[in-house]
DNA sequence: CTGAAAGCGCTTACAG
DNA sequence: CTGAAAGCGCTTACAG
């Protein structure tokens, strides 16, 4: 292994100014900068991350825990963060998280984040818990959270209500009046969730026009399309009167409902208009209206708060909207039109 | 900060004897390593990795290169190589990688995984050049490659060249003679990568049955749904007679054949075959007849390899099936069925 | 079975 | 602007 004895003594100089000029911390002579940095280049010098976290207390390394890689979303957002990180210079360590009370979730927050591995944590769509925020305020990380719910923290995400409200919106204007509404799983049970506010946020929008959906026109479903297939199926399969359109809380569910109703023989949007939400990279070639939110923005914007918690002064401070929920815009393709006269 | 001096203290011994009560390396009293457990437990010290790996030269963090994380493939790869490394107690740091040439993909080997901070790296479906190589091995990491080429590492993958043959075959053998292929960008000109080898599959295949496709019966496309679609667009729109048979490099490209060949109105299976490679989580939905492989598996069994290669004693030595392929399996659904007479 | 000491590779006051 | 020294938190020969 080379240190940097090796490169102070090729360069001539103390150990002390060789990191010095490395780093870029304290004054150095430029000619001793120079010489110092060729005797680096030359012997292939890479300070050692981790002795150097071991007397500054920093390992410029972030933990993002995450439920799911292989969803869109998720997936998205993991990118966006990666990129944002690596330009800072930072590394990236992934845990993929299980649900609540696994012991390997448990070990999650209790080993691998409370060591000094990482400086600070990103939780994207998971619901902590509280012991699990305590663990992490224990080990003082700083924590930043994108969407999900629990902790106190610094928490980026859309407008959840919001987003359901337009969406039913736009199928109350078109004149449907009959919405259905295929929620994410827990939806009903739990309000302080993302699947449970984009229901909030359709049932004001169908109440502020004077419209109760039965219970019926409400089924909970996994946030994927065979998810959604199967709720669509047992939703529109039904004899009798059917909803003339519905609002999917993704899109993947909704392409499985657009699936279902060609099985069924139900015409997309002629009987039944589609509304999903995400902005999924298929949404266009499903001719799907959506209200497209967008990931990687939430995932580099996760970032940048981490790094300004983390008191690094290269971030732009304010941060630009800081406090306001992430953009979203509801995009209109065909998969939605006038209600049946 | 709680430090080993602290547990060592409380339980009145050195730090020394605390380090291998708690590391449980070298011999320790039981009464002695109950006393310093608890003391440990009591004031909730963990050792800190960074300053372990100082003095062992371990870091116990293993690097996974990765083209992409919402690609269904390598979405789930990563999950079992993650599931993997957390049960063996190690960290996995991601690298999102860019195309070659790029210079975050040249920082990714010449400065983050070139650093102390990694053991070993994990290349995910990577095509990784010589010079590439060359820094890891400089850097003394072990290196596993999963699917991909270049390095002269430990790889696993499957027999590319077989399940494309396999795929044709199947048609073949229900009676097909002019049978397409969506093959992945680049197939036709580098043999060595895994659209290489699966074009060559079927074109062996193919030429086995005396057939020889014309060029345009072979598109190339990216590996996604709606890449799919639009090279099956072009592939099927031209007037004239159709193939009756279609080998897909993938299901997703599969998915999206199948959603041009409707808009179309071309009928599957009735008018069109269809085979996929994968086993996406979405082929029973779209009735998808497919070559499957199992890339959590694969993820787990990289993770092996690793672990081995880093001397790990729990890993079972040697490895089931070292050197032969991965498993794959032809499931056979509704999208394929006998030719028309 | 246990402890004192050295040392892993860095960075940072502290002097000068 | 530069160097000598201390120290971050561990583990591991080396004695005993």
């Amino acid at each position: 292994m080379v240190a940097i004895g090796d490169v102070a003594r090729l360069a001539g100089v103390s150990k002390a100014t060789a990191s010095r000029a490395l780093s870029g911390n304290g004054y150095v002579a430029d000619e001793t900068r120079r010489r110092v940095e060729s005797a680096a280049a030359d012997i292939g010098y890479i300070a050692s991350p981790d002795a150097a976290s071991l007397v500054t207390g920093r390992t410029k390394n972030v933990g993002v825990v995450i439920p799911f890689v292989n969803r869109w979303f998720f997936g998205e957002v993991l990118e966006g963060i990666e990129r944002a990180l690596l330009a800072a210079g930072y590394d990236l360590t992934l845990y993929n998280l299980s649900e609540r009370g696994r012991p390997e979730r448990t070990r999650v927050f209790e080993f691998f984040l409370a060591r000094k591995r990482v400086d600070a944590v990103i939780a994207v769509g998971v619901d902590l818990d509280e012991s699990e925020v305590a663990a992490l305020e224990r080990r003082e990380k700083a924590l930043v959270c994108l969407g999900g719910s629990g902790g106190a923290a610094a928490r980026l995400s859309i407008d959840d209500r919001a987003v359901g409200q337009l969406a039913t919106e736009h199928l109350l204007h078109l004149g449907h009046s009959r919405i259905a509404h295929l929620a994410g799983i827990g939806a009903g049970g739990q309000l302080d969730t993302v699947h449970g506010r984009r229901r909030h946020g359709y049932l004001d929008a169908m109440a502020a026009a004077g419209h109760s959906p039965s219970p019926a026109d409400i089924v909970e479903t996994d946030m994927t399309m065979p998810g959604g297939y199967r709720a669509a199926l047992q939703l529109l399969g039904h004899p009798g009167p059917r909803p003339t359109a519905l609002f999917a809380a993704s899109d993947e569910v909704a392409f499985g409902a657009m699936r279902a109703a060609e099985r069924l023989g139900i015409t997309v949007p002629r009987d039944l208009s589609i509304v999903g939400v995400d902005g999924h990279e298929y949404a266009e070639m499903f001719d799907l209206t959506t209200v497209e939110q967008y990931p990687g923005e939430q995932g580099r914007s996760a970032v940048d708060v981490v790094l300004r918690l983390l008191g690094d002064e290269s971030v732009a401070d304010p941060l630009p909207d800081s406090g306001a929920p992430m953009p979203t815009r509801l995009v209109v393709r065909s998969s939605s039109t006038a209600a049946p006269r």
